[in-house]
RNA sequence: GGCGGGAUUCCGGAGCGGUCAAACGGGAUGGACUGUAAAUCCAUUGGCUCAGCCUUCGCAGGUUCGAAUCCUGCUCCCGCCA
């Protein structure tokens, strides 16, 4: 029994950055039952990205050995808003926005997670707590205690603003895990300050301490930041096969290994050239958020887009109408495309309009109806439209 | 409560009476190249009926032939002292 949840703890530990305290996840196994694993969702942004599977993942893991996820929306925090002063815009939902978001985060989620062992929660069940209440939540911690966190102490070391909301944020997240009696929670390691905190009140409101399990943050697709929406370089679940592939295969040669370790769970074969193991890793990465044949399909459009330099199968139509029998370009590549007309301009100066193929001259503003109906224009690389007349 | 600093184009950040649609960096877009939507190099980056015109520099007024730049009021933000 303890040799089993010791071997059960070094493999659920095993990819970990930290999993805090030392033997303390063995400890919990030991116990013989399911364990509640939190993990807290936040319900802004309800975009499942590569980088919340790697922590997703190893939720599945838990559950796979029986254990329960508990979920948490946090939707008072939301309603709340603004975490970190005017720099990032988090705008303050309605309860129907949050609801919305929070179903839509869950479902993502599923695609990694087992549905029949998630317990989802709302924070506003406990949050919603009279001033007493809160007076009572804010004697557990120390201003020096909060200040130990890194961006608390860059900044005020910086002298930038610090707002009492925002050193409520992780006493509120501490007491989501007093509220549902968590045993692990889990995060990225940036998260690693507020689930130690977590046990601190755990501690303080007489409840079992968690055990704080942290996973490596995954870089984006730009191989440098970690991955996430407002960088633009992050990769969703719900993207098109086309998109994760081609997004994927964009990935920096460094960082290959890492987003095999993460979200593959795996090393990668040596043998591989890096351009075939890309391949490979794009191959699986569509595959487990799309139906079977996804990944063979996309890889065969980006063969066919990128490394050709062809024509997509499937391209969008765009009509345009033309009175005269003429048509003036920079309007119907604005309309097209929904760029503007100067930019439209711009790119014909910089020969990057094409029709079926061939680029059209920069003085080529004006130009006969019948060359344009039924031709496919083409922006750029990636952008291509079949072109139809209306009038 | 007192004193001081600030609000600029997608972001950061110059500019401090004309030569400003506004330096520079980032991002984005396009081109070349490539196994790649990577890297690198080059170009573009407010709008339009485009050799010109129109709208931008927190908001509202004012001074001036002329203002992002000066003045007044307002809004918001930040810091210091108490």
């Amino acid at each position: 029994m303890t040799t089993r949840a010791a071997d059960d703890a070094r493999f659920l530990a095993r990819d970990a950055v930290d999993c805090l305290p030392d033997g303390g996840l063995a400890r919990k196994l030991a116990l013989g039952r399911p364990l509640r694993v939190k993990l807290g969702l936040d319900p802004t942004a309800p975009d499942v990205h590569l980088g919340h599977t790697v922590v997703l993942r190893k939720l599945r893991e838990f559950q796979d050995r029986g254990h329960v996820v508990v979920l948490i929306i946090g939707d008072y925090t939301a309603r709340v808003g603004d975490p970190s002063g005017r720099s990032s815009t988090r705008p303050v939902l309605s309860g129907e926005e949050i609801d919305a978001n929070a179903r839509t985060y869950v479902e993502q989620a599923e695609k990694v997670l087992d549905p029949e062992r998630i317990e989802l929660r709302y924070n506003s069940e406990w949050l919603d707590m009279s001033m007493v209440d809160l007076f009572a939540l804010t004697r557990t911690t120390t201003v020096a205690q909060l200040l130990e966190r890194d961006d608390f102490a860059k900044r005020y070391a910086g002298r930038e603003p610090i707002s009492i909301l925002e050193l409520l944020y992780p006493l509120m997240q501490a007491y989501d895990s007093v509220a549902v009696r968590s045993d692990v929670e889990l995060g990225g390691t940036d998260q690693k300050f507020n689930l130690l905190l977590g046990r601190d009140v755990q501690r303080a409101y007489g409840v079992e301490e968690q055990v704080a399990l942290t996973m490596p943050i995954l870089p984006g697709v730009d191989g440098e930041r970690k991955m996430s929406k407002s960088l633009g370089n992050h990769v969703g679940v719900t993207e098109s096969p086309q998109e994760i592939y081609g997004k994927t295969m964009s990935l920096p040669d460094a960082a290959l290994g890492i987003w095999y370790e993460l979200l593959l769970g795996e090393a990668m074969a040596q043998a591989l050239s890096p351009r075939d193991a890309k391949h490979a890793l794009a191959h699986r990465l569509v595959e487990r958020f799309h139906r079977a044949g996804a990944a063979a399909d996309a890889a065969a459009h980006f063969e066919r887009v990128f490394v050709q330099g062809d024509v997509p199968e499937q391209i969008e139509e765009a009509s345009f109408a033309a009175d005269d029998g003429v048509v003036h370009m920079p309007a119907v590549i604005a309309d097209s495309l929904g760029r503007s007309r100067s930019d439209a301009r711009r790119m014909l100066a910089q020969g990057a309009v094409k029709l079926d193929g061939v680029a059209l001259a920069a003085d080529d503003i004006d130009i006969a109806a019948e060359r344009l109906d039924g031709s496919i224009l083409q922006v750029g690389k990636r952008q291509f439209r079949r072109m139809r007349r209306t009038a």
